[in-house]
DNA sequence: GCCGTTTTCGGCCCGACTGTTTTCAGTCG
């Protein structure tokens, strides 16, 4: 009945939508929008929000709004969205999601044509009933049928673990190229969001046309979706598109500054600026005057490195993972930025999977990767018995694999192989060994394999049972997501945060790319409860030891220093943590 | 529709590219 923040986000951007076919006032229509981002973002459940009477408190939610919440909450219903139903067909919602259609122009096929579909409005691209509208050409027309054919092959948005290879490929190619000074990935890679629309890459050059000839020529290119001579935008023939801009090196800073975004913080930097008498964008500061119109002949501001940016609208640097307008802006201004976790603050990797399950490689190979790689311990975890499709251990066999644990670490000294296990939270609630088992183990991780689709306050119990348990050390990928589709487990995560810091249990941020679980919005949460958090690969081969990077990433997106996080912590502190917690 | 030690009303960031136009509206990021 009541709706999910998921579903209530999905309705405000709708509204967003229609409301700007109807062409109402951009600002009403960007509030709706900007609420549907938040929410969707929001840590939180609504209803968790809305009892504590606190949706106002919510950045961009006003009264106004916050009504409409309670309404969907308590009804799962919107009288003024289904009212607006009637005025605007819903199906136009989908039109303006084709490349090349926005309200305007959605506003006029369906005004003129009757079309309200993206079906209906293919069969009249393809019938050349486009061609005669007002504003409207040939070339338009053969846009619009390109555009519906780029969204049906189009998957959603790209995970993270394949953009950043395949941004960083093309990149590699530009920096070879004559005349190219720097280059850099910008958009929401270098945000490090755990999944992206587009590949954004900045160039600098005082020679753009060649390169971006050069860019637009590329083998990988399928499409060109647009080329000037300074940006441009192509479809790689694997469906990524790819946006390039090019600027000089004097104009570096504000050009990537303005190309990371994102946009809610670039609109942030662009009101300071304004309140400093200057106006921003990618290529200077210009000063302006009361009516901030641009003082053509006053002499512009170039900045070569974005310190420079954020020291001329009086900020220090802030780190790209945290440009989201969601309070960077204020702690800067503060002083108060967190020291953010660095790659090289992880001393240890305390979740991968051997050849006793279902790893590739044996306990000493994975120990060996990971001492190549600058690790000074790890824990071996694999499956328990429950995970029988993973090769999963029977207490027999657990114990067996002790031995040989025990072996290699006596061997690697002073590197430490410790012995753990990824326990199974069973469908039932149980867990997947006795106490008698866990106490004999170095570290033990629970998580959640299956049934993943319980209801809420199920699914929620059998990981309060998990957190309860002394001998539990870590949550596993808590949630239960998979990027870019799977939804992650229904769970009360009040409930959740609220026994890992009675228990003090730790809660992991799975570094695979494929999960990032904990998302960055729910670590930020989780350390501000003083809950301890744990960054690790699960990593089934040597290669994935590699993958560390994307859970440093999705923790500093979460404002996490490295001190909340147990694995940057020397071993001898680890080792007096682990014992604390009943072993 | 939101928001406020400059405001409870009147503001709310900025430029490149395209296709259709004879100077610009629409779209996108």
């Amino acid at each position: 009945m009541s709706l999910t923040n998921r579903e209530i986000a999905d309705i405000f951007e709708q509204i967003a939508v229609m409301l700007e076919i109807k062409g109402e006032i951009i600002h009403r229509v960007l509030s709706y929008r900007r609420a549907g981002e938040t929410v969707r973002d929001l840590p939180r459940d609504l209803r968790a929000i809305a009892a504590e009477n606190g949706l106002t408190e919510i950045d961009g939610i006003g009264k106004t709004l916050a009504e409409k919440i309670t309404e969907m909450l308590e009804t799962g219903k919107l009288e003024f969205y289904e009212r607006l139903k009637g005025e605007i067909p819903l199906g136009l919602v989908d039109v303006v999601r084709i490349n090349g259609v926005g309200p305007k122009k959605a506003k006029l096929f369906w005004k003129e044509l009757n079309i309200t579909s993206v079906t209906e409005l293919e069969a009249a691209a393809r019938a050349g009933k486009l061609r005669d509208l007002a504003g409207m050409g040939e070339k338009s027309e053969k846009k619009i049928i390109e555009g519906i054919e780029a969204l049906a092959r189009q998957t959603g948005r790209t995970p993270l673990g394949i953009a950043l290879p395949a941004a960083q490929a093309i990149l590699d190619q530009l920096l070879k190229l004559p005349g190219v000074v720097e280059g850099a990935i910008a958009g929401s890679i270098r945000r490090g969001r755990p999944t992206i629309g587009d590949v954004d890459l900045l160039v600098a050059s005082d020679d753009a046309e060649p390169i971006m000839q050069a860019f637009v020529s590329m083998d990988q290119v399928g499409r060109i979706l647009g080329h000037g001579p300074t940006k441009s935008s192509v479809e790689l023939l694997n469906g990524l598109q790819v946006d390039l801009r090019i600027l000089a090196k004097e104009r570096w800073g504000t050009a990537l500054n303005y190309f990371t975004g994102s946009q809610a913080h670039n609109i942030r930097m662009r009101e300071l600026a304004l309140e400093k008498g200057l106006s921003l964008n990618e290529h200077a500061f210009s000063p302006v005057d009361a009516s901030k119109n641009i003082i053509e002949d006053a002499p512009k501001i170039l900045c070569n490195t974005e310190e420079k940016v954020y020291a001329t609208v009086g900020l220090p640097w802030i780190a790209p993972e945290l440009r989201e307008d969601s309070g960077e802006i204020e702690a800067a201004q503060a002083e108060k930025l967190p020291n953010l976790i660095t790659l090289a603050d992880i001393q240890a990797d305390l979740h991968m999977h051997t050849l006793w399950s279902d790893g590739r490689n044996s306990v000493r190979e994975m120990a060996e990767a990971a001492l190549e790689r600058g690790r000074r311990y790890i824990v071996i975890t694999d499956h328990s018995q429950y995970s029988a499709i993973a090769n999963g251990l029977s207490a027999e066999r657990l114990l067996e694999q002790q031995e040989e644990v025990r072996l290699v670490d006596a061997d690697m000294r002073p590197f430490r192989v410790f012995h753990g296990v990824e326990m199974d939270i069973r469908s039932d609630g149980s867990l997947d060994y006795p106490d008698e088992v866990l106490v004999q183990l170095d570290f033990v991780i629970a998580s959640l394999h299956m049934s993943l689709r319980q209801e809420r306050s199920v699914i929620t119990q059998r990981v309060l049972n998990a957190i309860q348990n002394p001998h539990v050390d870590l949550i596993g990928h808590p949630r239960g997501q998979l990027l870019p589709d799977r939804e992650p487990a229904d769970l009360d995560m009040d409930a959740v945060f609220a026994a890992a810091q009675k228990h003090g249990t730790a809660l992991e941020i799975n570094a695979n790319p494929r999960r990032l679980d904990l998302s960055a919005e729910y670590a930020r949460r989780a350390i501000e409860l003083g809950i301890p958090l744990a960054i690790d690969t699960d990593a089934h081969a040597p290669e994935q030891m590699d993958l560390l990077h994307f859970g440093v990433l999705t923790a500093r997106r979460g404002w996490v220093p490295a001190a909340s996080v147990i694995n940057t912590w020397p071993v001898e502190q680890f080792i007096e943590w682990t014992k604390k917690r009943g072993r």
